[in-house]
DNA sequence: ATAAAAAAGTGTTATAAAGTGCGTTAAAAG
DNA sequence: CTTTTAACGCACTTTATAACACTTTTTTAT
Protein backbone atom coordinates (compact mmCIF):
# COMPACT_ATOMS: atom_id res chain seq x y z
CA UNK A 1 0.00 0.00 0.00
CA UNK A 2 1.47 3.37 -0.91
CA UNK A 3 0.41 6.34 1.35
CA UNK A 4 0.99 10.03 1.41
CA UNK A 5 2.19 13.24 0.11
CA UNK A 6 4.71 14.23 -2.76
CA UNK A 7 6.07 17.08 -3.51
CA UNK A 8 8.10 15.91 -6.93
CA UNK A 9 9.99 18.08 -10.04
CA UNK A 10 8.61 17.21 -13.45
CA UNK A 11 11.30 17.65 -16.35
CA UNK A 12 11.23 19.40 -19.30
CA UNK A 13 10.27 16.24 -21.38
CA UNK A 14 7.67 15.68 -18.83
CA UNK A 15 8.81 12.71 -17.07
CA UNK A 16 8.38 12.67 -12.95
CA UNK A 17 9.48 9.46 -11.03
CA UNK A 18 8.32 8.28 -8.00
CA UNK A 19 9.66 8.70 -4.90
CA UNK A 20 12.12 5.54 -3.81
CA UNK A 21 10.18 4.85 -0.83
CA UNK A 22 7.64 3.23 -2.76
CA UNK A 23 10.10 1.06 -4.64
CA UNK A 24 9.44 -2.28 -2.27
CA UNK A 25 5.93 -1.86 -2.89
CA UNK A 26 6.19 -2.03 -6.28
CA UNK A 27 8.74 -4.51 -6.77
CA UNK A 28 6.52 -6.81 -4.18
CA UNK A 29 3.16 -6.41 -6.23
CA UNK A 30 5.43 -7.08 -9.50
CA UNK A 31 4.25 -4.35 -11.52
CA UNK A 32 5.57 -3.78 -14.67
CA UNK A 33 3.40 -1.19 -16.05
CA UNK A 34 1.44 2.23 -14.96
CA UNK A 35 -1.45 3.47 -16.05
CA UNK A 36 -2.31 7.47 -15.76
CA UNK A 37 -5.96 8.41 -16.66
CA UNK A 38 -8.38 11.59 -15.93
CA UNK A 39 -10.16 11.78 -12.74
CA UNK A 40 -13.70 11.95 -13.67
CA UNK A 41 -14.90 14.29 -11.52
CA UNK A 42 -11.15 16.82 -10.54
CA UNK A 43 -8.69 18.08 -12.84
CA UNK A 44 -5.99 16.10 -11.45
CA UNK A 45 -5.22 12.75 -12.66
CA UNK A 46 -5.46 9.20 -11.64
CA UNK A 47 -2.29 6.50 -11.07
CA UNK A 48 -3.11 3.21 -11.15
CA UNK A 49 -0.80 -0.37 -10.88
CA UNK A 50 -1.33 -2.79 -13.95
CA UNK A 51 -3.29 -5.01 -11.95
CA UNK A 52 -5.51 -2.34 -10.82
CA UNK A 53 -5.94 -0.99 -13.93
CA UNK A 54 -6.69 -4.10 -15.51
CA UNK A 55 -9.69 -4.85 -12.71
CA UNK A 56 -11.33 -1.35 -13.38
CA UNK A 57 -10.69 -1.21 -17.25
CA UNK A 58 -12.41 -4.94 -17.71
CA UNK A 59 -15.27 -4.04 -15.76
CA UNK A 60 -15.81 -0.58 -17.10
CA UNK A 61 -16.03 -1.68 -20.75
CA UNK A 62 -18.21 -4.60 -20.06
CA UNK A 63 -20.65 -2.22 -19.21
CA UNK A 64 -23.72 -1.18 -21.39
CA UNK A 65 -22.66 1.64 -23.38
CA UNK A 66 -25.69 2.97 -24.88
CA UNK A 67 -26.42 4.38 -21.02
CA UNK A 68 -25.24 8.13 -21.34
CA UNK A 69 -23.24 8.46 -18.22
CA UNK A 70 -22.08 4.87 -18.62
CA UNK A 71 -20.10 6.10 -22.25
CA UNK A 72 -18.95 9.74 -20.36
CA UNK A 73 -17.23 7.46 -17.70
CA UNK A 74 -15.83 5.23 -20.41
CA UNK A 75 -14.92 7.82 -23.12
CA UNK A 76 -12.87 9.85 -19.57
CA UNK A 77 -11.62 6.62 -18.13
CA UNK A 78 -10.67 4.45 -20.89
CA UNK A 79 -10.34 6.87 -23.38
CA UNK A 80 -7.92 9.05 -21.73
CA UNK A 81 -5.82 6.06 -20.16
CA UNK A 82 -2.16 6.10 -20.93
CA UNK A 83 -0.12 2.59 -20.13
CA UNK A 84 3.70 3.34 -19.72
CA UNK A 85 5.91 0.23 -18.87
CA UNK A 86 7.47 0.40 -15.69
CA UNK A 87 10.64 -0.57 -14.07
CA UNK A 88 10.42 -1.15 -10.31
CA UNK A 89 13.94 -1.88 -9.97
CA UNK A 90 15.11 1.32 -12.22
CA UNK A 91 14.30 4.75 -12.32
CA UNK A 92 10.47 4.47 -12.18
CA UNK A 93 9.85 6.90 -14.47
CA UNK A 94 6.70 7.76 -16.23
CA UNK A 95 5.92 10.34 -18.87
CA UNK A 96 2.78 12.53 -18.76
CA UNK A 97 1.31 13.63 -22.23
CA UNK A 98 0.65 16.37 -22.90
CA UNK A 99 -3.28 16.26 -22.89
CA UNK A 100 -3.27 14.72 -19.59
CA UNK A 101 -1.15 17.77 -18.76
CA UNK A 102 -3.47 20.14 -19.82
CA UNK A 103 -6.40 18.60 -18.11
CA UNK A 104 -4.48 18.94 -14.68
CA UNK A 105 -3.54 21.95 -15.19
CA UNK A 106 0.24 21.27 -15.02
CA UNK A 107 0.91 22.38 -18.41
CA UNK A 108 3.74 25.24 -17.17
CA UNK A 109 4.44 23.69 -13.61
CA UNK A 110 7.94 22.17 -13.04
CA UNK A 111 6.99 20.54 -9.57
CA UNK A 112 3.62 18.70 -9.31
CA UNK A 113 2.14 17.11 -5.99
CA UNK A 114 1.61 13.00 -6.19
CA UNK A 115 -0.64 11.52 -3.27
CA UNK A 116 -0.55 7.99 -2.46
CA UNK A 117 -4.12 6.89 -1.97
CA UNK A 118 -3.54 3.30 -0.86
CA UNK A 119 -3.98 1.66 -4.29
CA UNK A 120 -3.09 4.23 -6.51
CA UNK A 121 -1.82 7.49 -6.97
CA UNK A 122 -3.51 11.37 -7.57
CA UNK A 123 -1.02 13.53 -9.39
CA UNK A 124 -2.73 17.05 -8.70
CA UNK A 125 -1.28 21.14 -9.38
CA UNK A 126 -0.50 22.38 -6.71
CA UNK A 127 -2.77 25.38 -6.68
CA UNK A 128 -5.55 23.13 -6.84
CA UNK A 129 -4.58 20.43 -4.15
CA UNK A 130 -4.12 23.52 -1.95
CA UNK A 131 -7.65 25.03 -2.33
CA UNK A 132 -9.53 21.39 -2.32
CA UNK A 133 -7.42 20.84 1.28
CA UNK A 134 -8.76 24.77 2.68
CA UNK A 135 -12.53 23.15 1.40
CA UNK A 136 -12.18 25.87 -1.52
CA UNK A 137 -13.92 24.47 -4.66
CA UNK A 138 -12.50 24.50 -8.51
CA UNK A 139 -14.25 25.87 -11.30
CA UNK A 140 -13.95 23.19 -13.19
CA UNK A 141 -15.39 20.36 -11.07
CA UNK A 142 -17.93 17.99 -11.91
CA UNK A 143 -20.13 16.99 -8.83
CA UNK A 144 -23.50 16.54 -9.63
CA UNK A 145 -22.96 13.50 -11.49
CA UNK A 146 -26.34 10.76 -11.35
CA UNK A 147 -24.84 7.37 -10.95
CA UNK A 148 -26.24 4.54 -12.77
CA UNK A 149 -26.86 1.19 -10.30
CA UNK A 150 -24.38 -0.64 -12.65
CA UNK A 151 -21.73 1.28 -11.04
CA UNK A 152 -22.59 1.88 -7.90
CA UNK A 153 -20.67 -0.59 -6.38
CA UNK A 154 -17.38 0.12 -8.91
CA UNK A 155 -14.68 2.49 -7.08
CA UNK A 156 -12.15 4.22 -9.31
CA UNK B 1 -6.23 -4.10 -25.06
CA UNK B 2 -5.47 -0.48 -26.49
CA UNK B 3 -6.11 2.64 -24.34
CA UNK B 4 -5.87 6.15 -24.56
CA UNK B 5 -6.35 9.55 -26.77
CA UNK B 6 -4.86 10.61 -29.87
CA UNK B 7 -4.55 13.37 -32.14
CA UNK B 8 -2.83 12.42 -35.23
CA UNK B 9 -2.93 13.56 -38.70
CA UNK B 10 -4.62 12.11 -41.59
CA UNK B 11 -3.09 13.09 -45.15
CA UNK B 12 -4.71 14.17 -48.68
CA UNK B 13 -5.79 10.97 -49.44
CA UNK B 14 -7.38 10.37 -46.10
CA UNK B 15 -4.86 7.86 -44.91
CA UNK B 16 -4.05 7.87 -41.07
CA UNK B 17 -1.71 5.39 -39.09
CA UNK B 18 -1.46 4.33 -35.92
CA UNK B 19 0.30 5.20 -33.21
CA UNK B 20 3.87 2.63 -32.62
CA UNK B 21 2.35 1.98 -28.86
CA UNK B 22 -0.42 -0.19 -29.99
CA UNK B 23 1.67 -2.16 -32.41
CA UNK B 24 2.70 -5.01 -29.87
CA UNK B 25 -1.20 -5.21 -29.01
CA UNK B 26 -2.03 -6.11 -33.02
CA UNK B 27 1.21 -8.19 -33.21
CA UNK B 28 -0.17 -10.03 -30.40
CA UNK B 29 -3.77 -10.33 -31.42
CA UNK B 30 -2.35 -11.27 -34.73
CA UNK B 31 -4.43 -9.17 -36.50
CA UNK B 32 -4.60 -8.98 -40.39
CA UNK B 33 -7.64 -6.85 -40.69
CA UNK B 34 -9.60 -3.22 -39.88
CA UNK B 35 -12.97 -3.10 -39.73
CA UNK B 36 -14.62 0.69 -39.67
CA UNK B 37 -17.72 1.80 -39.66
CA UNK B 38 -20.28 4.64 -38.15
CA UNK B 39 -21.22 4.89 -34.60
CA UNK B 40 -25.02 4.38 -34.47
CA UNK B 41 -25.16 7.06 -31.47
CA UNK B 42 -22.99 9.76 -32.50
CA UNK B 43 -21.76 11.40 -35.18
CA UNK B 44 -18.14 9.54 -34.97
CA UNK B 45 -16.50 5.76 -36.16
CA UNK B 46 -16.05 2.99 -34.95
CA UNK B 47 -12.49 1.13 -35.27
CA UNK B 48 -12.74 -2.88 -34.55
CA UNK B 49 -9.99 -5.80 -34.97
CA UNK B 50 -10.79 -8.14 -37.71
CA UNK B 51 -11.65 -11.10 -34.67
CA UNK B 52 -13.98 -8.51 -32.58
CA UNK B 53 -15.53 -7.66 -35.86
CA UNK B 54 -16.17 -11.16 -36.80
CA UNK B 55 -18.01 -11.26 -33.54
CA UNK B 56 -20.36 -8.81 -33.89
CA UNK B 57 -21.15 -8.74 -37.01
CA UNK B 58 -22.72 -12.28 -36.86
CA UNK B 59 -24.33 -11.65 -33.92
CA UNK B 60 -25.59 -8.79 -35.51
CA UNK B 61 -26.37 -9.87 -38.72
CA UNK B 62 -28.26 -13.26 -36.75
CA UNK B 63 -30.58 -10.70 -35.23
CA UNK B 64 -34.39 -10.60 -36.04
CA UNK B 65 -34.40 -7.83 -38.87
CA UNK B 66 -38.02 -7.08 -38.89
CA UNK B 67 -37.75 -5.35 -35.56
CA UNK B 68 -36.97 -1.90 -37.00
CA UNK B 69 -34.57 -1.19 -34.16
CA UNK B 70 -31.95 -3.71 -34.99
CA UNK B 71 -32.97 -2.92 -38.46
CA UNK B 72 -31.43 0.71 -38.00
CA UNK B 73 -28.15 -1.12 -36.04
CA UNK B 74 -27.74 -3.69 -39.14
CA UNK B 75 -28.12 -0.98 -41.79
CA UNK B 76 -25.66 1.31 -39.65
CA UNK B 77 -23.12 -0.76 -38.53
CA UNK B 78 -23.17 -3.23 -41.12
CA UNK B 79 -24.40 -1.48 -44.31
CA UNK B 80 -21.73 1.09 -44.02
CA UNK B 81 -18.44 -1.32 -42.36
CA UNK B 82 -15.44 -0.94 -44.61
CA UNK B 83 -12.77 -3.60 -44.39
CA UNK B 84 -9.04 -3.14 -44.78
CA UNK B 85 -5.96 -4.91 -45.13
CA UNK B 86 -3.63 -4.04 -42.05
CA UNK B 87 -0.22 -5.20 -41.76
CA UNK B 88 0.65 -4.58 -37.39
CA UNK B 89 4.33 -5.01 -38.91
CA UNK B 90 3.89 -2.69 -41.26
CA UNK B 91 3.06 1.20 -41.29
CA UNK B 92 -0.26 0.55 -39.94
CA UNK B 93 -1.86 2.47 -42.21
CA UNK B 94 -5.54 2.55 -43.14
CA UNK B 95 -7.89 4.05 -45.71
CA UNK B 96 -11.42 6.20 -44.38
CA UNK B 97 -13.80 6.31 -46.97
CA UNK B 98 -15.45 9.89 -48.30
CA UNK B 99 -18.48 8.57 -47.08
CA UNK B 100 -17.61 7.45 -43.38
CA UNK B 101 -15.63 11.08 -43.42
CA UNK B 102 -18.43 12.75 -44.33
CA UNK B 103 -20.31 11.03 -41.34
CA UNK B 104 -17.56 11.78 -38.79
CA UNK B 105 -17.82 15.16 -39.77
CA UNK B 106 -13.96 14.95 -40.81
CA UNK B 107 -13.87 16.01 -44.51
CA UNK B 108 -12.12 19.05 -44.35
CA UNK B 109 -10.13 18.09 -41.49
CA UNK B 110 -6.49 17.31 -41.47
CA UNK B 111 -6.11 16.20 -38.03
CA UNK B 112 -8.60 13.59 -36.25
CA UNK B 113 -9.00 12.06 -32.36
CA UNK B 114 -8.30 7.87 -32.39
CA UNK B 115 -9.60 7.25 -28.93
CA UNK B 116 -8.51 3.45 -27.79
CA UNK B 117 -11.53 2.08 -25.34
CA UNK B 118 -10.00 -1.35 -24.91
CA UNK B 119 -10.90 -3.70 -27.67
CA UNK B 120 -12.03 -0.99 -30.22
CA UNK B 121 -11.27 2.75 -31.27
CA UNK B 122 -13.03 5.69 -31.61
CA UNK B 123 -12.58 8.58 -34.29
CA UNK B 124 -13.72 11.81 -33.43
CA UNK B 125 -13.81 15.05 -35.15
CA UNK B 126 -11.53 17.69 -32.94
CA UNK B 127 -14.55 19.88 -31.61
CA UNK B 128 -17.02 17.69 -31.41
CA UNK B 129 -14.80 15.45 -29.07
CA UNK B 130 -13.64 18.49 -27.19
CA UNK B 131 -17.70 19.42 -27.31
CA UNK B 132 -18.45 15.85 -25.34
CA UNK B 133 -15.76 15.94 -22.84
CA UNK B 134 -17.13 19.40 -21.67
CA UNK B 135 -20.68 17.63 -21.34
CA UNK B 136 -21.98 19.69 -24.55
CA UNK B 137 -24.31 17.74 -26.83
CA UNK B 138 -24.22 17.50 -30.31
CA UNK B 139 -27.20 17.97 -32.91
CA UNK B 140 -27.13 15.17 -34.27
CA UNK B 141 -27.13 12.60 -31.43
CA UNK B 142 -29.23 10.04 -30.97
CA UNK B 143 -30.01 9.04 -27.78
CA UNK B 144 -33.30 7.97 -27.05
CA UNK B 145 -33.06 4.70 -28.45
CA UNK B 146 -35.24 1.97 -26.89
CA UNK B 147 -33.14 -1.21 -26.90
CA UNK B 148 -35.21 -4.07 -27.70
CA UNK B 149 -33.77 -7.07 -25.25
CA UNK B 150 -31.93 -8.79 -28.45
CA UNK B 151 -29.38 -6.48 -28.23
CA UNK B 152 -29.45 -5.32 -24.32
CA UNK B 153 -26.52 -7.38 -23.69
CA UNK B 154 -24.32 -6.25 -26.83
CA UNK B 155 -21.87 -3.67 -26.58
CA UNK B 156 -20.69 -2.52 -30.04
C1' DA C 1 -14.93 1.79 -78.22
C1' DT C 2 -10.54 3.76 -77.47
C1' DA C 3 -7.37 6.98 -75.86
C1' DA C 4 -6.33 10.65 -72.91
C1' DA C 5 -6.89 12.83 -68.70
C1' DA C 6 -8.07 13.04 -64.10
C1' DA C 7 -8.75 11.11 -59.78
C1' DA C 8 -7.97 7.80 -56.32
C1' DG C 9 -4.98 4.70 -54.04
C1' DT C 10 -0.28 2.80 -52.69
C1' DG C 11 4.35 3.00 -51.42
C1' DT C 12 8.93 5.39 -50.27
C1' DT C 13 11.80 8.77 -48.41
C1' DA C 14 13.44 12.77 -45.66
C1' DT C 15 13.12 15.71 -41.73
C1' DA C 16 11.53 17.55 -37.51
C1' DA C 17 9.63 16.46 -33.16
C1' DA C 18 8.88 13.52 -29.44
C1' DG C 19 10.50 10.04 -26.37
C1' DT C 20 14.18 7.24 -24.01
C1' DG C 21 18.37 6.12 -21.61
C1' DC C 22 22.11 7.26 -18.91
C1' DG C 23 25.80 9.94 -16.61
C1' DT C 24 26.62 13.96 -13.58
C1' DT C 25 25.60 17.19 -10.18
C1' DA C 26 23.07 18.68 -6.22
C1' DA C 27 20.51 17.79 -2.25
C1' DA C 28 18.89 15.12 1.48
C1' DA C 29 19.17 11.39 4.75
C1' DG C 30 21.50 8.27 7.77
C1' DC D 1 31.31 11.80 6.47
C1' DT D 2 29.13 8.40 3.71
C1' DT D 3 25.27 6.82 1.28
C1' DT D 4 21.09 7.41 -0.95
C1' DT D 5 17.88 10.00 -3.54
C1' DA D 6 16.29 13.62 -6.60
C1' DA D 7 16.98 16.73 -10.39
C1' DC D 8 19.07 18.10 -14.47
C1' DG D 9 21.38 17.88 -18.96
C1' DC D 10 22.82 15.74 -22.96
C1' DA D 11 23.02 12.29 -26.61
C1' DC D 12 20.73 8.88 -28.91
C1' DT D 13 16.64 6.52 -30.80
C1' DT D 14 12.14 6.25 -32.34
C1' DT D 15 8.06 8.18 -34.24
C1' DA D 16 5.07 11.20 -36.91
C1' DT D 17 4.22 13.70 -40.86
C1' DA D 18 4.68 15.98 -45.16
C1' DA D 19 6.35 15.56 -49.79
C1' DC D 20 7.05 13.05 -53.69
C1' DA D 21 6.68 9.38 -57.21
C1' DC D 22 4.34 5.73 -59.10
C1' DT D 23 0.30 2.58 -60.09
C1' DT D 24 -4.42 1.64 -60.70
C1' DT D 25 -9.05 2.98 -61.46
C1' DT D 26 -12.51 6.02 -63.10
C1' DT D 27 -14.12 9.61 -65.98
C1' DT D 28 -14.36 12.28 -70.13
C1' DA D 29 -13.95 13.31 -74.97
C1' DT D 30 -13.38 12.02 -79.53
Amino acid sequence: MMFGFNNISIDKKSRFSFPAKYRDAFINSNENQIVITKDPQYPSLKVYLGSEWDQISTKLSSLQGLDPIVRNLQWTILGNASVCDFEPSGRMQVLISADLKKYAQIEEANRICLIGMGNKFEIWNQENWEQRQTGGSLATEILDIVLPESIKDMSF
